[in-house]
DNA sequence: CCATAACCTGAACCTGAACTCCGGTTCCGA
DNA sequence: TCGGAACCGGAGTTCAGGTTCAGGTTATGG
């Protein structure tokens, strides 16, 4: 489907990138709201290039979305690596929240709700759950976690945090609750 | 500022409470989104008489806001008749998310940043957090919530159920999460 | 070095939604 | 009952921002 039928032309690749590039860095830095016009300037070409690339303003987010999904994924298989289970859950857990504060595009398209234009990325989203599931379970095996807790519940956590990362960030102070319980211990 | 001069006229008091029901009815549905002409339209009123009324879309949108603090006033005012600390908290944390749940332009002021109009609703969301400082300090005091919890805590909790409030209603599990603690019980 | 298809540009265009404006209507005090 | 101030209606205006397209430019195969 999106399979070129001959390479692109060197100039024509090389524009795509710039695209990538700048609006990453400007949906990043102020999500949905920066406008065309903007990410071609800051590419250094016209609006049309960017046409050309991407069907629309849609499109080119679902790209940059899939993207950082990607890296996400990475990183998920990263922390799948520490033979600690708890290690690696934390490690999963803090990376994903740091890589959501530093960019406003990922929080946006986590915590709104299901667009159908970001079916391109259901793959990429299939990945990286699958290993997100495998670590929580290690934890939970490991008597770290509670006995229910759900790979579901990781997103609830995460969009939690999410919600709190507007403005001074709050957002370590919400997981260390979530962490540690609101309740007083001794209960 | 807002003293008028004379009292409004009966069919101009009639006019601002039927913009006042429809926006509010409105608004809570589907936030932000609603457009000027519906809310008229449901009012069975023009849109001219919502600009008579209010200034811009805000200001309306912010009188909905402040009505809805209103509301929270009261009902943390009543939670925080009850004797048994911990009952008061959880009254004032469940109505508080219920009511949240039912409004998404309640939601939306909350959960957006600062909006710089917001400010006439200031005195209300004052009341508001004076009480519930109280409910929580009742709580700590009790010995149920956790020494260093602080009124603060509070808005980090709901946001982050808020945020858990699109979509399938998870929110209720996010908060037990955030009561009992993600980590295993016995350490 | 050509021919030409692929590509680029950015001013113009289009759309949707907030807001305005003024002729017509209604309430209220005297 | 009447004058006029206050109010209402809703078509029309404005504006922001996404999208298009005619005309010029450039890479590439032969």
């Amino acid at each position: 489907m999106t399979a070129p039928k001959r390479p692109l032309r060197a100039d024509a690749r090389r524009n795509r990138e710039a695209v990538l590039d700048a609006a990453g860095e400007l949906f990043a830095q102020r999500g949905d709201a920066v406008q065309m016009d903007e990410i071609a300037e800051r590419a250094g070409l016209g609006v049309g290039t960017l046409y050309r690339h991407f069907a629309d303003k849609q499109a080119l987010l679902a790209a940059i979305i899939g993207r950082r999904f990607e890296a996400m994924t990475t990183l998920a298989r990263a922390a799948d690596e520490a033979e600690d289970p708890w290690a690696a859950f934390e490690t999963l857990l803090y990376g994903y929240l740091e890589s959501a504060q530093a960019d406003a595009a990922f929080r946006f398209a986590l915590l709104g709700p299901e667009e159908p234009s970001w079916n391109d990325i259901a793959a990429e989203k299939t990945d990286f759950s699958a290993i997100t599931e495998r670590i929580v379970q290690r934890a939970v095996d490991a008597g770290r976690l509670r006995e229910d807790f759900r790979a579901d519940d990781f997103v609830l956590v995460t969009r939690g945090a999410m919600a709190n990362m507007t403005g001074a960030g709050g957002w370590r102070r919400h997981v260390t609750l979530l962490l540690e319980g609101i309740r007083s211990p001794e209960r």
